[in-house]
DNA sequence: TGGGGTTAT
DNA sequence: ATAACCC
């Protein structure tokens, strides 16, 4: 039985690194890029210094008042570096699903597969395994699943050394049986390394968490419904009864994380394509007037419109997302109202020079007045734009021929 | 605590 | 439409 070979691809400080790519005088020192009030991601001289992920721009600044801030808020030269490392990986392999902007899972069984083959033919069966292998564990090449994994080190380094070569980024990859333990065995060795986890030490990994919310799908409200449980780390989980666990969290959830627990997980890695919408969004001190709410729309759309573009897809649907100001938690009260983009408007997507702007803004604000009552006081503090429902254009009208494939100039010659 | 994303219910 | 998850 031919296990599975999963690549977890994580970029160091991606963020950081695209910001060092636009500006190499940022290289040689402590830099952090900024997002509001947050230093979201640093360089590596930064955190030396103590700088950390999502450290308050005061606490960094106290801790290494050195530190130069780049501005992140937008997001498109981190997006479109974002695509070409997915593209460049699906290059070698179809099965690439993306995690965020800065990692990559790719399922190379069928690679290893090719080259165990190939390996066998030539009556070779030595191979070296590149980078680290987790807990030094010893490889015994008699087994075959030690060969597969070795062999998928070596992708990985292909992977890594492709994205380098191309891109000029750095990173992490993990090698595994499945994406859970690809992804956590990918951290363990921390600037551009990677780590190959062989099952024998697949118990170490998933014990070494010191706590249950560092497994990949077990979130902040998950966690805390555990802990009334007592449960507060893998052993906890892995020893609890499972019917009292499905009782508190309904079958799915109890079933699939306590599999997790063990380091199982048998979902697939799945291939994500094209986005499957776009957003746009902004958070603020204090938005209180329609007039304001208006002018911060107008500020979104020309942007989100112009991705939409040069996507080529067509959007459905409509989304207005706001959060209220609140004084306790202030984190998760968010509303949205979504509707159909009427069918005429559909059509001015893919058109420059059309006036689709008003008509939106027109819709927007109609989803926010299904929200606000706008004779009485309100406080927001987030506005967020959402196109979704994307749709391919009828194939006679140009544009998207598929994900990965360049757009190119067309033929001379007629199109019929 | 930003500015994005996804899937399940 | 919301709630959970991910970065």
């Amino acid at each position: 039985a031919a296990c599975r070979v999963i690549v977890h691809v994580d970029l160091d400080c991606f963020y950081a690194q695209v910001e060092m790519i636009r500006n190499p005088e940022l290289r040689d020192k402590p830099f952090g890029v900024q997002q509001k009030s947050i230093v979201v991601t640093c360089n590596y001289e930064a955190r030396k210094l103590g700088v950390k992920k999502l450290m308050s721009v005061r606490d960094a600044k106290e801790k290494c008042p050195q530190l130069v801030l780049v501005n992140g808020e937008d997001l498109t030269p981190y997006r479109e570096t974002s695509y070409k490392v997915t593209e460049l990986l699906g290059e070698f392999c179809p099965l690439v699903e993306r995690l965020g902007f800065d990692e990559n899972f790719v399922d190379v069984t069928e690679m290893v597969e090719k080259r165990l083959n190939q390996l066998q033919q030539s009556g070779c069966c030595r191979v070296r395994v590149s980078g680290h292998v987790y807990n030094n564990q010893a490889i015994n090449l008699h087994d075959t699943t030690h060969v597969r994994l070795v062999i998928g080190s070596r992708i990985a380094e292909e992977f890594r050394e492709a994205i380098h070569a191309s891109l000029g980024l750095t990173g992490c990859a993990g090698v595994a049986s499945n994406k859970l333990l690809s992804k956590l065995v990918s951290g363990t060795f921390k600037p551009n390394q990677q780590t190959v986890l062989l099952p024998e030490s697949c118990q170490d990994l998933i014990h070494s968490l010191d706590h249950i919310q560092k497994v990949p799908g077990i979130g902040y409200k998950t966690a805390k419904r555990l802990e009334t449980l007592g449960v507060r780390n893998v052993c906890d989980l892995q020893a609890f009864p499972s019917a009292a666990l499905e009782k508190e969290l309904g079958v799915s959830v109890a079933q699939r994380i306590q599999k997790l627990s063990y380091g199982e997980d048998d979902s697939p890695v799945t291939p994500s394509g094209p986005p499957q919408s776009f957003s746009d969004e902004d958070s603020f001190k204090k938005c209180s007037s329609e007039v304001e709410v208006k002018e911060k729309i107008e500020e979104l759309l020309p942007n989100l419109l112009d991705r939409i573009y040069k996507d080529g897809r067509q959007p459905r649907t409509v989304r207005l997302t706001i959060r209220q100001f609140s004084a306790t938690d202030k984190w998760f009260n968010r509303e949205s109202r979504q509707c159909p983009i009427p069918p005429h408007l559909i059509q001015k997507f893919g058109k420059e020079s059309s006036n689709i702007l008003s008509p939106l803004v027109d819709i927007l604000m109609k989803l926010f007045r299904k929200m606000i009552d706008v004779d009485l006081p309100f406080h927001l503090t987030l506005l967020s734009v959402c196109f979704s429902n994307l749709k391919d254009l009828p194939s006679s009208k140009k544009g998207s021929i598929g994900f990965y494939l360049k757009q190119m100039s067309p033929p001379s010659g007629s199109g019929k």
